[in-house]
DNA sequence: CTGAAAGCGCTAACAT
DNA sequence: ATGTTAGCGCTTTCAG
């Protein structure tokens, strides 16, 4: 059994309430020789004020819910570690759940977050769209997400602004056939990165029917199936444009990261017989063989914002999901050997 | 503010304890119709039981600290992957803390940890020896790392014989000069995989001295400078055996991955020119170009094995350290393409 | 079968 | 400057 306040008060001789006035340094003032004896007594029976009693009491638990899809996909990885760093700064403890990008996972966390009196919630990505309706909407949150319909606060890169240069940067390259690896359509900042690659064929005359497209789990596995899919004599053969794509855009780092190994397997020369760009700018991007080229998303900005906007929220007891507020940050290309650049350097 | 008991017992017009009975099935039955009205009660008002209160005075949480060096280390995401997954399904929320291998860090974390009154705590790399005095040894805990003088128990791969079958399978090439990338020496599991390449290597009456090791960081970039040292003239012609290494025994994956990344870059070709061995067997180890032969951790039987005496330990009240039991697991080798197999298939 | 009540360890308002 | 005390929301023993 623990040591509690009442046996240091004892020891000490005081009553419990001076005990917590020493630790907490107040709200009342203890004199010097009585702080002294408290804090002797305090180290000679090892006392540990026990947090979760104080938790409860205060309401306070000074514990951050986050919620990511896969700590195997490294950009959750590194968003994981930022922002428990973060957190750790401003003084709060990361509890992590891992969702698998599955709706269900994710509001059985947000409740079990929500139960546990977290004073915050951060969610990485949204797979599951009816988020206000799952009872933990009475916790202050921040969504990592562009989930515009949304009714909370958001940060999150411009997925859209972001992946048009991407593309343009295929294009100045001389692309006209450009692929595109998609993720699942219920995940909403993937729909906006495949929406812009479409926006950007368009807008300079070229290419963008379905046939173009595949889609992918969010893994390596996913992203070598869907060139496998893509450069198959049947997938762009029932193109409007039976050509095969000398380049593509991969919705995420991890699915190129599949890309890659598919293409060495298949004797894909890249970038020669296909250029590659990407989405996240990982740290592992900058191992692949070729290197990757990769929009690098603020990961730093986006974290620093977001827990700063979450701490106000808790501070201001924004519990309900009043003043939206999306806030969208720029990311820039990270340039490597996928895009065809040689050893040029640039931002896009 | 949410919704409290008493006010569920008030509108099902029944005690508060009746409303704890009907929550947690006893420990007093309760008669259907009146169970009926307070589940009414219940939905109509949207309760939701605080859990902090009732972890508060139950003395259990279902929280389990989990406590990794960094997630960016994809065997330490995988780890912390697995265990999540395995702690959901005995109904265990995990708490994640990051140490970046500092001792510091660490016993901050466990203090923490034991602070909010987590029921257990899995360690996966124990970078600070002083561990028993660090003031959260009276809450139970399994260490996933060996480190035999710990009194804890503890799951782990066995290094020094897994590592021993990674040397003999270079060996078995015909590799003589074979040198080895080590992590930083406060490492125990680390420790011991170097003592297995020295020992493998003194066995044959092979060179293992001093000239041949490169200490680094668990990261890409340690990796790739410590290869950059081991190949550098200054590093070989000052070993008693002044032949460039052949053959390479790297302790960790992330390690690898800088590894192949440097190879490439100062043109060494693998595994022609050199051929790498690495420990841990991350699945991103097989989307590495080539692909990494390495010697893979029996991940899931250590996470389960480690859950299940954790749980064990919680149930017993094993909150002190006593009945250590450490378990060596067996890992096995994966055969990629560094080591020199071919299209061959087989396990050291 | 159900109600009343003690108390988990702590904070903070209210007394001295 | 320090002591006393009322809860926080819940579990569980003890009475009815």
């Amino acid at each position: 059994m623990p040591v509690t306040r009442s046996e240091v008060a004892q020891q000490a001789g005081v009553s419990p309430a001076v005990v917590s006035y020493v630790i907490n340094g107040g709200p009342r003032p203890v004199a010097a020789p009585t702080r002294a004896r408290v804090e002797a007594a305090i180290e000679a029976l090892g006392y540990r004020p026990n947090a979760l009693a104080g938790a409860f009491r205060r309401g306070r638990t000074k514990t951050i819910g986050v919620l990511i899809p896969s700590p195997l996909n490294p950009f959750y990885a590194e968003l994981a570690q930022v922002i428990e760093n973060e957190l750790l700064l401003h003084g709060y403890l990361m509890s992590m759940g891992i969702s698998t990008f599955n709706a269900e996972q994710d509001s059985l966390y947000l409740q079990s977050f929500s139960d546990r009196r977290m004073d915050g919630v951060i969610v990485a990505a949204n797979a599951s769209l009816p988020r206000t309706r799952t009872g933990a909407a009475d916790i202050p949150q921040v969504i990592l997400d562009d989930a515009s319909p949304q009714p909370s606060a958001a940060v999150f890169t411009d997925n859209h602004a972001d992946a048009l240069r991407a593309v343009d940067h295929l294009q100045g390259h001389g692309h006209r056939i450009i692929g595109c690896i998609a993720c699942p359509p219920t995940w909403t900042s993937g729909n906006r990165r495949v929406r812009a690659w479409r926006d950007q064929q368009r807008r300079a005359g070229l290419p963008s029917d379905e046939g173009l497209v595949a889609y992918a789990d969010s893994s390596e596995t996913g992203g070598a199936s869907a060139l496998r899919t893509l450069l198959s004599a049947d997938s762009y053969r029932h193109s409007r444009h039976p050509v095969r794509p000398t380049a593509i855009f991969v919705s995420t780092d991890v699915q190129a990261f599949g890309v890659l190994r598919a293409c060495s397997e298949l004797g894909v020369r890249v970038p020669d017989d296909l250029a590659v760009v990407s989405f996240d700018g990982t740290h592992r991007a900058r191992y692949t063989q070729p290197r990757l080229t990769t929009m690098r998303q603020p990961l730093h900005e986006i974290v620093t914002t977001a827990v700063s906007m979450l701490l106000n929220r808790i501070a201001d007891h924004h519990d309900d999901m009043s003043s939206v507020d999306h806030l969208a940050l720029k990311g820039n290309l990270v340039i490597g050997e996928t895009c065809g650049c040689g050893s040029m350097t640039a931002d896009g």
